[in-house]
DNA sequence: AAGGGTGCCAACCGCGTTTAG
DNA sequence: GCTAAACGCGGTTGGCACCCT
């Protein structure tokens, strides 16, 4: 035996809680400038009294350019219900397969709105990272439909936007007063001026500038390939040191089928066939990498 | 209007895995 | 091959905002 897992960083020493506006700004521009080879040593070298694993997560879930805001759409939740149906709490796995969508984001959305309403009477049921405590497959096949069912003729009844409320005002990252931000500078400006009031979101603003978040319904008939791409049969998740190349062009990418496979990051029209044809497809992915976790878990 | 309950999500914690020396 | 460091993941929690009475 060693002598055990030294801690991460010294907690006497650095902030904890909630990110401030000049954080962000902080973390952002380093890592804009130097990206994140080393997530340890990357706070010192920034000037941030945080731990390494903090800078990282904030990075990955908040601060990273491709990723999406608001609320998941029907299709989204509907991907997530499935791939989790299969991949069970590998919200990485899931997170994979959601461009723009973190893990955390995922796995939030699963235990907030999506777990309720496949076991409403499972009060006990936390988690499903042990198969033994998984409800029996029948079960959740037969929760998984009943949620397909009630969403089927829910479209009927309206048009209301997606169910997931993630619209409180604490997290909403509201347009910012600056209508055109093309420069961290003018960031910078505002922090000159000690004008913290949502720095992030004009930082967020200059992102969708330069990196289009698509309106979620047209994510499902074009998607951009940001962040992620196939690297023959291994995925490689956004996570990878990201580049702020902005003369990067757009990659248009329908749901294609070239040399006999599809584009594992594209995704089809909503209501098509094709988006069915979309899910299997990638189902077949998640089972080929996950092969040795469904011979635990699924047989 | 006030206070308690609830929902939600960002952030933290701890552990397993991978990597480097 | 061994050990420690670093990374990444999944579970949990603190605290804010909203809702209800």
């Amino acid at each position: 035996m060693g002598k055990g897992r030294a801690p991460c960083c010294d907690k006497s020493k650095v902030k904890r809680g909630p990110w401030s506006p000049k954080e962000d700004l902080t973390l952002i521009t380093f890592i804009q400038k130097h990206g994140h080879h080393n997530w340890r040593s990357l706070p010192k070298l920034a000037g941030l009294m945080r731990c390494g694993k903090s800078c990282r997560l904030r990075w990955i879930n908040y601060l990273r350019p491709d990723v999406k805001r608001g609320n998941f759409s029907k299709e989204e939740e509907d991907a997530i219900i499935h791939f989790h149906q299969t991949l069970g709490n590998k919200w990485s796995k899931i997170a994979s397969f959601l461009p723009g969508r973190t893990d955390n984001e995922i796995k939030n959305v699963w235990n907030t709105h999506l777990k309720k309403r496949l076991f409403p009477n499972s009060s006990s049921y936390s988690s499903i990272s042990c198969p033994n405590d998984r409800p029996t497959e029948a079960d959740q096949k037969k929760n998984y439909a009943i949620v397909q069912e009630e969403r089927n003729s829910r479209d009927n009844e309206s048009q209301d936007p997606p169910s997931s409320s993630h619209l409180h005002g604490k997290h909403m990252h509201t347009k910012p007063e600056l209508h055109e931000v093309n420069e961290l500078h003018e960031i910078q400006l505002l922090l000159d001026h000690d004008d913290f009031d949502d720095i992030t979101s004009a930082f967020l603003q200059t992102t969708e500038t330069l990196f289009p978040v698509q309106p979620l319904d047209s994510l499902l008939q074009t998607h951009t390939l940001t962040g992620f791409h196939n690297t023959g049969g291994t995925t490689q998740e956004a996570t990878e040191p990201q580049s702020f190349d902005h003369s990067q062009p757009e990659i248009p990418c329908g749901f294609e089928e070239t040399n006999g496979e599809f584009d594992l990051w594209s995704q089809p029209s909503p209501n098509s066939e094709e988006f069915d044809e979309w899910l299997s497809f990638m189902d077949n992915q998640a089972y080929f990498d996950d092969f040795t976790l469904f011979g635990e878990v699924c047989l």
